[in-house]
DNA sequence: CGGGGAGTTGATGTCACTCAATTGGGGTGG
DNA sequence: CCACCCCAATTGAGTGACATCAACTCCCCG
């Protein structure tokens, strides 16, 4: 456990130096002049997983925020009655471990890397030290903060009051409106998955999607990739 | 609408040395010294509302954040669909319009006055420079970000995985906890927004209280009162 | 005292889960 | 490189949980 400890089996190779690409492509720090990225590098650690490896879990004492740099990070929860849900999926420039830097003193979510995947890692009083002394930081991350909050509201609200069709039509939308160079888009996950993060089963998706298609709304190429065929029809259901 | 711009119909009477017993009751700023919270005081306007009137509504323009002074917010969204989902019911201390802030320009969900109350309202741009000029303000709002996403995303999960009788069984269980003198609780809304609240019919909540009484776990006094007689039951099930 | 909305109870319908069997497809080792 | 294997995905049948609709009671407040 917390193999990130000792960085046994990551291949933490990255010397204090090369750290720095991997601070510039987060977007918190972004806009930060080139003398205060390298303070920020020197707080930093950069670490290595492979596929299905665990970054964290729940229950661990949690003391780092992790920023992807690289690979995808699959975020999950388990309820009390220990059924697992899917929080959300990391790209490179998201982070995760907010939580534990403010509120809670253990994780309460699961993280394991999908693919290879390199993260920086940032412990929580150096983080701390970096808000105080640089507020324009605190703006971003507040940002960040309120749009992870925006979005899980949303998704607390479907659950709420939508039907598994119409979350799984307004995901499918959602998804249409990022990838907004074709009419066809790749599911950023299994269907198993979006089961999960969706709420629901993966016989329920199968079912949903095949109506989908018979309706003239969706056609499925292969398993991942859907092309939208009337977006409205999805819509307004 | 936007009645609060104008101050017409809620008696705005606080004059400007008054707002400092409202400034000092939230959490937000109470670790500041007196020379601050003077400077602070100057960028808020004191807002009352009468029962049931609108403080904001979605779809407005958004350009404050509202802090609750004295009495109850009620917070709820319309989903895609056009169903109403209680978000949240604001106490003193309680802010809202957070969103408004960072992300989005105009506010996403409604907040109506419950009884008579009295709200702080600081506007982005008075708000923004307060945060850059005290960052340890950036972090209190950071840890009240981060408690309210980890509430959201617990009741997104909840809503993924647990049946309704769960739900209902842990918000009591939650409502319990807070309640730490007596085994009494008194439900904090009605019973009508409780169902919007916990995602179901207020039909749904009666018959489930019913069951929850036959199995011998509650005891309903009264419409708002709540006796547990056995927590453990209630949350093993 | 009367009105109206909250709360309750019953009957019925339906959406989506569960369980089970089968097919499909991607990755690994021989 | 192919075959196998495993897990994802699909399809079907049956069931159960919860919503809906309707009628009625209970308060709360004017």
């Amino acid at each position: 456990m917390r193999k990130e400890d000792t960085g046994a089996g990551h291949n933490p190779h990255h010397h204090s130096h090369s750290h720095k690409s991997c601070v510039s492509l987060v977007p918190i720090f972004n806009h930060l002049e080139e003398e205060q990225m390298n303070e920020i590098t020197k707080t930093i650690h950069s670490i290595n997983y492979k596929k299905s490896e665990t970054v964290y879990h729940a229950g661990e004492q949690s003391d780092s925020l992790f920023i992807v740099n690289k690979g995808k990070i699959r975020v999950y929860r388990l309820s009390e009655s220990g059924k697992e849900q899917l929080v959300r999926i990391l790209m490179p420039g998201d982070f995760t471990g907010e939580l534990a830097l403010f509120t809670e003193t253990t994780y309460v979510s699961f993280a394991e890397a999908m693919v290879e995947t390199s993260v920086c890692r940032i412990k929580r009083t150096d983080f701390q030290n970096l808000l105080l002394q640089y507020p324009t930081i605190s703006l971003k991350v507040l940002t960040e903060f309120s749009k992870r909050l925006a979005q899980s509201e949303k998704q607390s609200m479907r659950f709420a009051t939508e039907k598994v069709e119409t979350r799984i039509a307004l995901f499918l939308a959602e998804c249409f409106d990022s990838e907004n160079q074709t009419d066809t888009i790749e599911l950023p996950m299994s269907k198993k998955d979006l089961a999960s993060y969706l709420g629901t089963t993966p016989e329920t998706i199968s079912r949903k999607f095949t109506e989908l298609e018979a309706q003239g709304l969706i056609e499925q190429k292969t398993h991942k990739l859907i092309k939208v065929l009337d977006l409205d029809g999805l819509l307004l259901n």
